[in-house]
DNA sequence: GAAATAAGTTGTCAGTTGATAAATAAGCGC
DNA sequence: GCGCTTATTTATCAACTGACAACTTATTTC
């Protein structure tokens, strides 16, 4: 009902520049694969985006295609370098980088999209989400143990798998609050920082003594 | 190949008692729907099952009906009563009730077709998904609390939501080391019943504090 | 303002989907 | 061995799927 220049009232076809619509099509993609699942159909996204199903092809040559870009602009496109810089800073105790982290990380991870994308990929069993835990492994969990040694007046050393093992215990704590909060839709504390504090707090009650043990 | 009796070699129609081929036509569709979502074809788990698609409409009246018995038999009929009496038994230390505990209960939910079943159906957004997660709560996070108030010398009194959330982290690291494990398919440590004690342990080193902090 | 470029649509295809009806045949009781 | 019951198959439907080719039209360029 928007009337800008009177008499051709509706513009029926809305040409958009390449590029401009390429990019509209992923974000409005991840929102519907993200609800729909990726099983879904490219009638039903087409419907979503307001054009009809074929122009999709132009863009992409494949709805797996499509597919990736959505990967893309979720795991790989969001991921913040900087995140590692956090962790890494020694002027600061470790618990209050943790929980800095993890609200920071939270921030970009704990939405219906981000987790259902993730999830749903998770089950196809596509490769980029064993990369992601692998470089969650890497930037986040290998440099927590890192400064937990450092902190504790340890050696540096390379984690071992036991140790790196117990912070995935902590992180998948935090994780699973997600899932329970935005996937399963559960009546869930909504003192989300708190329980990321108290799930930090754990840790760090048990970690340093692991650490000394067995090295 | 396999020759038994000798001309008839192949009975082309083997035919099974109404009650024994719906058992099995449950039983397959668990590994057939956890393996390829629930999306997948009747045609497909047909053949897996070696009969005719129409013939699954004998037994169900519709496709969603039986992924409603695969529900039945996965969620409801795998839960053990008696992991409530464990958990309750004061003879013993927690930190044992709780080890044996998640020892027995992983031992049930940590394969392969528990795992994705769980996640394709909370995907879904069915609602036995957060009935479990309520059962889950009532029967093992709240108890957990009450004995470990009754461990730490402190009166019985009603879990509260923040307790119950931090016990959920717990619960949660576990259940997302079954998740890495079996659906990401990730390099986890293989020692399972350390990954279990640690994650116990932390919870067990912090708990009481919280319970006496806020009573 | 005509011609060229490219954004968008219409039409369609071959394969797949859940579901039903009707035909077939295995195994039981007698 | 006959007939009945019912487990199972064959045949089929209408709707939907990813994908492609050909047509239309908005926008740019000169």
């Amino acid at each position: 009902m928007a009337k800008d220049k009177s008499p051709e009232a509706e513009p029926k076809r809305r040409r958009l520049p390449s590029a401009e619509r390429r990019q509209e099509f992923i974000l409005k993609a991840i929102d519907f694969f993200a609800e729909e699942g990726f099983e879904s159909s490219t009638r039903g996204l087409a419907k979503k985006l307001g054009v009809t199903q074929p122009l999709l092809y132009r863009y992409f040559p494949s709805k797996e295609d499509l597919i990736s870009e959505v990967y893309d602009a979720v795991y790989v496109k969001r991921w913040q370098p900087e995140w590692g810089d956090l962790l890494a800073d020694r002027s600061r105790p470790l618990s209050d980088r943790l929980n800095e982290f993890y609200n920071v990380y939270t921030d970009v991870i704990f939405n219906r999209e981000w987790m259902r994308i993730f999830l749903f990929s998770g089950l196809k069993g596509v490769d980029i989400n064993r990369r992601y835990l692998r470089l969650v492994r890497s930037r986040i969990l290998e440099p927590i143990v890192a400064e937990a040694r450092h902190e504790a007046g340890l050696p540096p050393a390379e984690a071992t798998d036991a140790q790196v093992e117990f912070v995935w215990t902590m992180h998948g704590g935090i994780f699973y609050y997600g899932v329970r909060k935005l996937i399963y839709e559960s009546n869930v504390s909504d003192d989300q920082d708190t329980v990321i504090a108290t799930a930090i707090e754990a840790l760090l009650a048990v970690l340093p003594g692991k650490l000394a043990n067995d090295t």
